[in-house]
RNA sequence: GGCCCUAUCGUCUAACGGUUAGGACACAUGCUUUUCAAGCAUGGAACCCGGGUUCGAUUCCCGGUAGGGUCACCA
């Protein structure tokens, strides 16, 4: 048997975090037992949908990578309203559901109601074991406007038959909806699909997640400048593990070590900071070239001319990568480096005098030193620093070279900038110096 | 409130009757190219409570408590 599973969302909304997670279960799961996961749009709610979520939607589940090539499986249940007229009519020749008087205004329309068997209802939920209800207090629930205007339980039904759905992978707040779809589906005569519930995301309050917890939008993470592969990384791992103490995964490896039977029952709070973390993880499996190619959608400057390699270092997400740039910690590679000449003794405790001193002998040094790369610069100058006291020669020079109270270390920018610049900083240094 | 689900460090989690209860994030301290990060090392930090079952319960059962979900002519 292949396995079929779906990701249902409705255009209701912003393609949000917990729907991001329901449709990476599904798809993990698919990808795992070599099947497939459909992807459809459940608007049988007119009044609000709107394109603009479906196209939210859309472009973030190809951010993640979750869509497959072919995009013309992807269909809307507005599309398919005489088909589930069929069925409606077939529950009601059946005797399986009626039509019935509708409660408010529209005196000409009729709804249609189940009718409820009031029995019990079990199924073997794959992550919480079995699960039953007594169907009493659903009384004749309804599952039509009318008989051309069906309402979710029923298009759910009737396309996840259709589609031979097997696995239904959805949040623990459809765990009560089970039931009514149960029923529905031995009225048709359907054949049950394997059901799965999984926790659901919380917020740091541990309430269900909405916009007033921050970002909760999937194509806010996006701007932010988070790699789909981190973010996807980590939804993963709330609620599920794969038993080992490994944490990083690429979508690959997830769905090569996915299971059903490893997911939590209980909610799992969303944590941005190790979210952040697992996304400078895999920023740092990034080539340069490839870091630097997805750096230039979100900053200005030339990302040809950074030092894309110290940036992956610090930056954890592309959002704070672009606002390092913007804070001028890299202006060191340009000539535009003002300071104030104080700040060349602030962490040297020494005086002016002796500062001088340091870096004559540290430009007499550079300029001995043929292959001009950090290693060799180091090298070359460190037992001095260290002899004549590191914070003392250090210090001075680092300003010199940045013009900042903070930056890379020395011996990196001046390989950065090369041996000209590096002179030509240590002598306007040293005239600054003398000023003090 | 009815029904349903859940319960290990602050957070994500490992453990499937016997462990000094492990790891990761975060936090603290130290080290390092005595700046900021990163990195490395170290540290503090958890089995919700009460009964059973058992030679032995974090683990199994029951009850309590707490939290969550759901009770639409929404999905």
């Amino acid at each position: 048997m292949t396995v079929v599973t779906r990701f249902p969302p409705s255009p209701t909304g912003y393609f949000h975090i917990g729907g991001a997670r329901t449709a990476l279960f599904n798809y993990l799961f698919a990808a795992h037992e070599g099947g497939a996961m459909h992807l459809r749009f459940e608007d049988t709610d007119t009044e609000r949908n709107k394109k603009e979520y479906e196209d939210d939607i859309l472009a973030g589940m190809r951010w993640l990578g979750l869509l497959g090539k072919d995009e013309s499986a992807i269909w809307r249940q507005s599309e398919r309203i005489d088909v589930y007229r069929g069925y409606i009519k077939k529950l009601i020749e059946s005797g399986h559901a009626y039509e019935a008087e509708a409660a408010t205004d529209n005196p000409d329309k009729k709804i249609v109601r189940f009718k409820n068997p009031n029995t019990t209802v079990t199924f073997d939920d794959l992550v919480r074991g079995p699960v039953s209800f007594k169907t009493e207090e659903l009384k004749d629930f309804i599952i039509a406007r009318s008989v051309d205007d069906p309402l979710y339980h029923l298009a759910v039904v009737v396309d996840d038959h259709e589609t031979g759905v097997t696995h239904v992978i959805r949040g623990e707040d459809h765990i009560s909806n089970t039931q009514r779809q149960i029923l529905m589906i031995e009225g048709l005569g359907f054949k049950r699909p394997v059901y799965a519930h999984i926790p659901l995301i919380l917020a740091p309050d541990r309430s269900k997640l909405s916009k007033r917890h921050g970002a909760v939008s999937v194509n806010e993470y996006r701007r932010q400048g988070f790699l789909p592969q981190a973010f996807v990384n980590y939804l993963a791992l709330l609620g599920w593990n794969p038993g080992g103490e490994q944490e990083v995964f690429t979508l690959e490896e997830l769905a090569r070590a996915f299971s059903l039977e490893r997911v939590h029952k209980s909610g799992a709070v969303f944590d941005t900071e190790k979210l952040l973390w697992l996304n400078h993880e895999h920023s740092k499996r990034l080539t340069d070239a490839q870091y630097a190619d997805l750096l230039k959608e979100f900053t200005d400057a030339d990302v040809t001319r950074l030092p894309v390699a110290l940036i992956k270092e610090r930056a954890r997400t592309f959002g704070e990568a672009a606002e390092l740039i913007k804070s001028g910690e890299y202006d060191f590679l340009s000539e535009k480096i003002g300071y104030e000449p104080h700040l060349l003794l602030k962490g040297a405790k020494t005086d002016a005098a002796t500062a001088a001193k340091h870096l004559k002998k540290v430009a007499e040094l550079l300029g001995s030193v043929s292959e001009f790369n950090s290693d060799e610069i180091k090298r070359v100058i460190f037992p001095y620093a260290t002899e004549e006291g590191r914070g003392a020669v250090l210090w001075p020079l680092r300003v010199a070279l940045s013009g900042r109270e903070k930056s890379p270390d020395p011996f990196i920018i001046a390989s950065l900038i090369g041996k000209e610049a590096a002179m030509r900083r240590i002598d306007s240094a040293l005239s600054h110096l003398s000023t003090l």
